[in-house]
DNA sequence: AAAAATAGTTGCCATTGTCAACTTATTTTA
DNA sequence: TAAAATAAGTTGACAATGGCAACTATTTTT
């Protein structure tokens, strides 16, 4: 009974060395992908908070801050940023009048799309040595991952 | 043929989105678990450093820079740090009068297994909601990933 | 032996990010 | 319904992070 006990700790804690280690491995991965998209204006948090106004379409600033777990002041500084530089517009919110509602200008989803495509390219420089079926597997165990510490997709 | 083609670069495509999704997905989570490290006196940084000295002992300041993609001067700051700090221990390199080789005091080596601690609480109660055949399955597909991504492991 | 390269340090500086106080609007509670 | 609590967003102040280039001291290359 103790001996069951003692080893499903020594597993368990091999799993989460084992955790840890893909952890540092895909920080470096995502350090070095993150790193080189630096070519542009923008920052990796500035390209984060546009990209989730791109796919938020219609997202207030809270909503930002809760799903990127960024500081709200932050946040606040870039949107003002954002919108010296014309890449948001901001429509009052009907039924709150403390909440406005972001989107991209024209010059904004162009932004995005530079910055958008810079990515993709990264990507596909990290995937074109492997094989399709590589490629293939790789993409799965991701959505596996995503799948399992989700609790459901 | 001209159809295989569009059909492969639809593919591939797909599989960088999918890639890409992931790597948000991730990003978000390693923020979580690393901003929350931040209880202690030292960075993400900090601790990552304090974690190559740990395992690589008597390993010297360039190779840090270079396996974790830092700047040099940076690094070498955080280095002097440690060393007011009393972390670490300087040694000089025989065969080479520029290098010198790092390794962790037993104080180093103390705040190491408090970071080192935290880090394994935070995935401990990541993966704990999970059935142990799912943190399994979780383990491997990291494993793979990282494998598929390195060629070799 | 001169030139080029490497390890590491330092100064300078801009960016990034945190924290708390504050305003305005909304929701909750008594 | 008035007061209190909460939420959205802004702003000021400031610290931490990190990039870049110049520099010294070695070592390697030509």
């Amino acid at each position: 009974m103790i001996d069951n006990v003692n080893q499903y700790m020594k597993d368990k804690t091999k799993l989460i060395q084992d955790i840890r280690e893909f952890n540092r491995f895909y920080t470096r991965l995502i350090g070095l992908l993150d790193g080189h998209l630096l070519d542009s204006n923008y920052s990796l948090a500035e390209a984060r908070i546009l990209y989730e106004i791109y796919t938020g379409r219609q997202i207030s600033a809270s909503q930002i801050v809760s799903t990127l777990s960024m500081d709200k002041g932050y946040v606040s500084r870039i949107l003002k940023k954002f919108e010296k530089d014309g890449l948001i517009s901001k429509e009052n919110f009907s039924t709150d009048a403390r909440v406005s509602l972001l989107a991209l200008s024209e010059k904004g989803l162009k932004v995005f799309h530079t910055l958008n495509q810079a990515s993709n390219n990264q990507v596909d420089t990290l995937i074109t040595p492997l094989a399709i079926t590589k490629q293939k597997e790789l993409v799965m165990h991701m959505q596996e991952i995503m799948q399992i510490l989700n609790g459901q997709q």
